[in-house]
DNA sequence: GGAACTCATGGAATCGATTACATCGACATG
DNA sequence: CATGTCGATGTAATCGATTCCATGAGTTCC
């Protein structure tokens, strides 16, 4: 692969004047940067990103550590990140934990190895030393969807309270009593945050959430089909089941099916996270909808401007409810309850 | 951040002693060894990856170029390479096309610049000057999914044929005689090699396959939407349709809804790509399942044969049609009912 | 006892870029 | 005419690793 002493060969220049050309240096003549860029042409040369990296100690690039990239919300999160990121020059590079602690700190040492610019990261725990040392140790880095309390790193995140209570609202209207949750792990701030406000919502109708009606999950479907397997062999089982997230919910769907039940008749069923499919599932599934594709962005600009020494600022929006089918109302007036966003 | 030389100097060694235990290089003292560990433990020393890769011309990383993430086929590809190159000591960076070939180029261009060592690729089109560069450039190079024809590289694909006959078979059985599909786009391999299979599917059973059944889509849920709206407006619409892939058979899904219809019973539908969510969809939608995982593993064997010097076998596996409700059945008790042999 | 070898180590070249500094010619100014 | 300024260019240092080569100490063997 031809490297820039030999395009300052071909071209009859010094390899800084080649440099110059390329990085769009004023001192350069008009007839030196046409013979210059006539050799690139020839050669079909393109500059070696690592030698310049190591030089200019930047990488542009960006750091993605997410949680889970089977989950469409994470699909949908890394792609509207990589838009952005591309839009302001850099390139992503993603690493997928799993939900897995030991993978996503294999992930974030890969990539401080390399020396990427900032991290976005939706930690799946509380947070190891590795990325704990990072944080401090000054690697730019934002926290999207998920974060680690007591860090000093911007947040840009959804926020569901206000959606969680209107969901609430939505199955107590419907004359639903016995609500339970399938929850994600205690670690992670999404995983308690969203009992909590279900918590809180239930408490403003007089309603108790007993542990009973906690399940703990891990934001895979299986869990969801084991947590909701639980509820079903409950005494009295739930009437409702909100699952923290798409997955789950899909694996509350499997459990409900494998008994032969059925959904809303025998038992109401939400998630968070709302995605293109449950508008076709049997029943379609009211959902909480994140502005998934603006915290994707809004988490790149915060981290460029970390990079870039600005403070970067902490971001929250609100995420809004859906209505479908699923918990036994009859779908809205409107009959296309389709998804707005993305 | 910590170098090479510090590290060097805290031990009171060289940096070629350094580096000699960093790289268990046999010649090196045991004493000069625990110093040089202490030192690296005392300053949090890690290797920089950006200079080591300078200087040994290799990255240790492979490029993954998909057409679209927001496809659970490719994320499910995706996540079974990255697990299988880190198996092996690589590291994968994703770069997500989007279906539109100069995103594809963007991608390839970043990837080649960071000097990866090999490249993945499922082509979005018929190969774009770059492309063809890079394969006949010597950069090792392997196809899956898609492929580009006359280009000298291993492909690694799931074989439809057999399962398309399958599924023709089945809807035969159920009696349908007007078939369409919505296919992908003519530039792709799987584009049309799974029109032709169909067609030669149909001609087996002394059916037709008229240019008016025959929708020319994008792969993306948009226009199978706009494909199936157009099928439905025919004075003789089609009896059942094969999507070519689940997002194109998600689109048909909402195209159906809208005008009140319904699965199977007005039209039946099938689809290219087996995902979680067509278990749960109304009805279970019967599809074509890839052995994904195993392409995704078997890919990345063969690429890092090609980097090894070896020459990196093209591998084709079967893809198995999953019945469901879709097109009108019950789900078969017996397995040997939907092989009705021609 | 000395040649031949092995082993541990350090010095310095190298990878491919960027960039500070030096040089040189052309031109303007007093 | 001497001096200063400016634009174009080249030389060489530099980034942080790896690795070839030289060196010197310690062993082995005849």
């Amino acid at each position: 692969m031809a490297s820039i002493k030999d395009v300052a060969a071909a071209a009859g220049v010094s390899v800084a004047t080649v440099s110059r050309v390329l990085n769009e240096h004023p001192s350069v003549s008009a007839d030196a940067r046409t013979r210059v860029l006539a050799a690139v042409e020839a050669l079909g040369y393109r500059p070696n990103a690592v030698a310049r990296s190591l030089r200019t100690d930047q990488t542009r690039t960006l750091g993605l550590v997410i949680s889970d990239v089977l989950n469409p919300y994470f699909t949908e999160l890394a792609r509207s990140v990589e838009e952005e990121a591309r839009a302001l020059g850099y390139s992503v590079i993603i690493g997928n934990a799993d939900e897995r602690p030991d993978l996503q700190d294999h992930h974030v040492r890969t990539l401080l190895d390399r020396r990427i610019d900032g991290l976005l990261v939706s930690p799946t725990d509380g947070g190891s030393p590795l990325m704990l040392d990072a944080a401090r140790g000054g690697t730019p880095m934002v926290f999207v969807d998920r974060w680690i309390p007591g860090v000093e790193v911007p947040v840009v995140r959804a926020d569901g309270q206000r959606a969680v209570r209107d969901l609430v609202a939505h199955l107590y209207g419907l004359g639903h009593r016995r609500l339970a949750i399938i929850s994600g792990p205690a670690a992670t701030t999404t995983g308690s945050e969203r009992v909590e406000a279900f918590r809180a919502a239930l408490a403003e109708y007089g309603l108790d959430l007993p542990d009973a009606y906690t399940g703990q999950g891990d934001f895979q479907a299986e869990s969801g089909r084991r947590v909701t397997e639980g509820f079903l062999d409950l005494p009295e089982p739930p009437e409702a089941v909100f699952a923290a997230d798409n997955l789950m919910a899909l694996g509350a769907l499997d459990a409900i099916r494998a008994r032969g039940l059925r959904v809303p008749d025998d038992i109401a069923l939400a998630a968070f996270d709302d995605i293109r499919w449950f508008v076709h599932t049997d029943p379609p599934v009211t959902a909480i909808a994140q502005p998934t594709g603006e915290l994707g962005r809004a988490a790149v600009r915060a981290l460029v401007d970390r990079i870039a020494g600005r403070p970067g600022e902490s971001v929250t929006l609100p995420a809004r409810l859906v209505v479908r089918r699923s918990c036994g109302a009859p779908p809205a007036q409107n009959p296309a309850t389709n998804r707005s966003e993305s």
